[in-house]
DNA sequence: CTGAAAGCGCTTACAG
DNA sequence: CTGAAAGCGCTTACAG
């Protein structure tokens, strides 16, 4: 920076203040400052920014597994959102529990960034408390939190959209494939969604028959064997509403292997709309991560800047009928 | 820091080299800091240690597609063994070739970070001789590299051993599902992957018949469109090796539609061992993304501290039979 | 509109 | 083994 304001005859100073855009300087000065930077390759030191100034100009994310399509979708819609911020994007993946215990412990965060976006991971209240002492700017996407501003779908919501399709169809033997969290904490989301569940069901009428709720590990494997344990019971449920894609592409395949037939002899809803959905004809209720990346980006900006949060409710959910959902053959 | 320092009576260079481990503190002195400092909760900042040392104690990611399962599986295998080693992981995403124009034009990595790693995106020759200059140091991941320390598996040999279980199975008339690049510029893995195909056939001494080999757009769409033109030609394949899991998912979909059997009228094969691959019982190429990841990581720790790097040579690939390819009918 | 100077919180030769 | 001091490259009141 000297050598950019040896060159243009000004002090240091003076070039702070014309690259990044703030009052007090002519015109005609910062044009040349930004011009001999420019040609100087010159870009200032975001450590010695950092140092003297206040922001980090960085975001942390922690999500939980960035692997899947999920996660991976939210955080491209943050970098995306946060990169024409001009701000950069710290990622930090909270593998198992001991790993999460290990991260909201030690919280390696304070002075390392100006935010923290907490993707897809339901924290505890002692979790919620460590994180506002540690003084950084908290943002939830994913899930609802109390304390911290967040961009989450309404799960209850999104889970009656899905049976209620189903009770539209006709079906009433309903089967509720849930999954359970591998960290055996409470999932806000499966909780949320066997709560549309039931709320749908008690809504039409129907009994809930508890033989039909199975909650099972996730994925797509969970989801297969979930549906096995679905069909060794003595009364088969007609139509099936998974948690999610995976699991439901898992069910189907149970299924056929079993040889019953989708959607003739059990109808199968899921939410997600993941890519392969379209793919494999699934009938789900779609979710854009994406999306909801992007609008956490920009509470995170809006939360920088100090300004007050508007209230964004609940992101949107919408039902997608494909091929995999019929009415009940009887 | 000073408060540590002061508590501890002793100077803030001496709590310096005992928090960094740094010889030249007695052990006594050592752990008398280190408990303290944990007392107080202390963390050193990153900015004034990147400032006054030399590193910033981050490392960048440039990633193609974050949200599709390779390159997040690459970066979580990066996130996992560099935090391991105390490193942060900043990802930055490039979209579009505009983007991707902007980021080797503007390359704002310069003192943000120590190491660049560049996934799953050939390099130009510009766009090496930027990076070149940009005094980081650079690891190519999932591509191969002339200039740069690169870990990548050998489509070459990946395609062959594809193509080789389909001439053992004693197919002849061999369909390629070839893919191309949204961004127009050559694509390394499809030239090697058709090279592979092309070597393998010659190999076994079968001609290839031009007419089977399609480019086409990537993922399940583009291999479902891909294939629907093969099956509108005049001759049909007997199998069909396709660019990678999600282009054979599609084109599975395609010949189901119309009314082809897989594997008995059709084989298919491909390359990932996708997690899908599995449930849709898919013979594959399987590949390491998070593997590959963490080697990619273990090369750019090795190159920071300036280690000689042992050529790792190719990452294994290994060919997953399951259901979609059998003997040809005829 | 512009500059001189202090200070951000560390690390690193240089002494001892 | 330990400390005093300089310096890393910026930003920010404070003057002018």
């Amino acid at each position: 920076m000297v050598d950019v304001a040896l060159r243009a005859g000004v002090s240091t100073a003076t070039v702070s203040r014309a690259l990044r855009g703030v009052e007090g300087v002519s015109d005609e000065t910062r044009s040349r400052i930004l011009a001999l930077a420019e040609d100087l390759d010159y870009v200032v030191s975001p450590e010695a920014s950092g140092l003297s100034g206040r922001a980090t100009g960085r975001v942390a994310v922690v999500v939980h597994d960035l692997a899947a399509w999920y996660c991976s979708s939210v955080v491209v819609g943050l970098e995306n959102e946060l990169r024409a911020a001009g701000l950069e994007l710290v990622v930090r993946c909270v593998d198992d529990p001991a790993d999460r215990v290990e991260f909201f412990g030690t919280l390696p965060l304070r002075r390392k960034a100006d935010a923290l976006v907490v993707v897809a991971i339901p924290m505890s209240p002692e979790e919620q408390e460590r994180l506002a002492g540690a003084g950084v700017t908290v943002v939830a996407a994913g899930t609802h939190d109390q304390h911290f501003p967040s961009v989450a779908i309404d799960d209850v919501n999104a889970a009656q959209q899905a049976v209620n399709h189903l009770l539209r169809l006709g079906h009433r033997r309903i089967a509720l494939l849930n999954t359970v969290a591998a960290d055996d904490r409470a999932w806000q989301a499966q909780m949320d969604r066997e709560e549309g569940f039931r709320r749908a069901m008690r809504s039409a009428g129907v009994p809930v028959d508890e033989t039909l709720v199975v909650s099972w590990s996730g994925g797509a494997r969970g989801g297969a064997e979930g549906m096995d344990r679905l069909l060794s019971g003595e009364r088969l449920p007609t139509a099936v509403f998974a948690f999610s894609d995976e699991v439901a592409l898992g069910a189907i395949r149970s299924m056929r292997r079993s040889g019953f037939s989708v959607p003739q002899q059990i109808s199968v809803v899921s939410i997600d709309d993941h890519p392969l959905a379209e793919l494999t004809d699934l009938t789900t209720v779609r979710q854009d991560p994406l999306g909801l990346g992007r609008a956490a980006g920009r509470t995170v900006l809006a939360a920088l800047r100090g300004e007050e949060l508007p209230d964004v409710g609940a992101f949107p959910t919408r039902l997608v009928i494909r091929g995999t959902t019929a009415p009940p053959a009887d």
